[in-house]
DNA sequence: CTTAGTTAGATGCATACTACACATAAGGCA
DNA sequence: TGCCTTATGTGTAGTATGCATCTAACTAAG
């Protein structure tokens, strides 16, 4: 049997297939504070609760594909750091039918949140609050401006709690810290995404040090503006060849 | 429009599904050596071609038990470490159709390893030879005993090698590289774990201490017997509570 | 023009961790 | 009994980290 006569006898069709869907993890700083971009649904199921942006992935279409799909049709967006997170597969994650969701990770630096919030007005901007420290992961509460918890729709907190673990575990060993940044930053900004990230206050000399020494960091001459003290030098990243 | 009267209108079968599979990284230690356990392809496409044990996701299964099942039926185990490891999904991964592939990483200790080889003679035991260090990643080889490099199949490359990636990565923060000892094991078997993973020699005293600061390792009081030396403390994985 | 206030950036020191060399312990075996 | 081999323990040096403190650079108030 030749490899076109096995294709010609495969019958695709042959069992009932789950429908596969990417869910996305929008994060970003806001006012210093962790912060994810939700919609809240309109229509059953789950009406009322607060989901994550997500779409179904065509047939012709990567995960990553969709996923960027998702990233610009519900948030008006592109560009940001992207990458795969999990996959959820539980039986009655939608109670319209079996879904599998592969789950994204976006970080947002300050501007591309703002532009998101300004383009897509249905999103809501969610403090998000981390109760565990480290390794030990959990349960994590998307919080209104009024510090009111958001019930979140589906597995949905689930997938915001697996963000958390995997942001926070890459954070001091990866790159990933600079994507929540603009292009130039101060070594301040730096710490404070890695403090608001990790819910934790940081040795800033220490700090200063772990992250000149790494090599990520290249000096642009270049000084911070508008503040009544000593300007900070503005960093650049620089992947380390 | 209450939850009930949408279901009733929602249509399930309105887009066509990308097939959903799971393939399954069966790695382990056999004298000394990290391997892996791969399957001939007799069929086509890629018929003499190497792969990873698979299977496709039942519609009311869920992942981790459709890859429970791969372990069972294709590899006659149960009851060994399992965790999902990426999502993939190129367009072109399969000639046969659209197939989006959640891949599993299951780690063996030596005996479930020579379980499985006696209970599906189909399986091959590939040495797994992985060329970069580190963080690094890029390409991995698998060769049969006599040294000769196996062309696996479909993108099964890509996820062994994201497997030893993910392995490396984690062997020396988590406990994973206990899943490939047995119950009981000496500070050198663990260590043999380490280096055969990693790919490097390590540091004796230094590895000790650290593994023994870990608060991990329980001492069995029992001992290594039939060496014709100091017999080695056994010690038993307990995880830190 | 001077000084207070504020944050950036640098330095010194104590501590913890790790690599590495080397010493001692405990088995079998000739 | 002594030798060989590997397990296990100890000491030391170099490195990374936490923390206190010092100096620099800027604005704004007077």
């Amino acid at each position: 049997m030749t490899e076109s006569e096995f294709l010609a006898e495969y019958d695709p069709a042959a069992y009932e297939r789950p429908a596969l869907a990417v869910d996305l993890v929008l994060l970003g700083l806001r006012e210093g504070r962790l912060t994810a971009l939700l919609l809240k649904r309109e229509q059953h199921p789950h009406a009322g609760r607060w989901a994550l942006p997500g779409g179904f992935v065509g047939i012709d279409q990567t995960l990553d594909a969709a996923a960027i799909q998702v990233l610009h049709e519900k948030a008006g967006i592109a560009g940001v750091h992207l990458e795969q997170l999990y996959t959820f597969g539980a039986l009655a994650r939608d109670p319209r039918m079996r879904i599998v969701s592969v789950a994204y990770l976006a970080l947002l630096p300050e501007a591309a949140l703002a532009e998101a919030l300004e383009r897509a007005p249905s999103l809501v901007a969610a403090r998000i609050e981390v109760p565990w420290s480290g390794e030990a992961g959990g349960d994590v509460a998307a919080l209104s401006p009024k510090g009111e918890v958001l019930p979140l729709a589906f597995d949905h907190a689930d997938i915001l709690a697996m963000a958390m673990l995997r942001l926070r575990g890459k954070l001091d060993y990866s790159d990933v810290g600079f994507a929540l940044l603009p292009e130039h930053f101060t070594l301040r900004q730096l710490q404070d995404v890695h403090e608001a990230v990790l819910g934790t206050t940081l040795n800033k000399p220490a700090f200063r040090r772990r992250m000149l020494d790494r090599g990520w960091l290249a000096p642009t001459g270049l000084r911070e503006a508008g503040t009544s003290f000593r300007p900070a030098e503005l960093y650049r990243f620089q992947p380390s060849r």
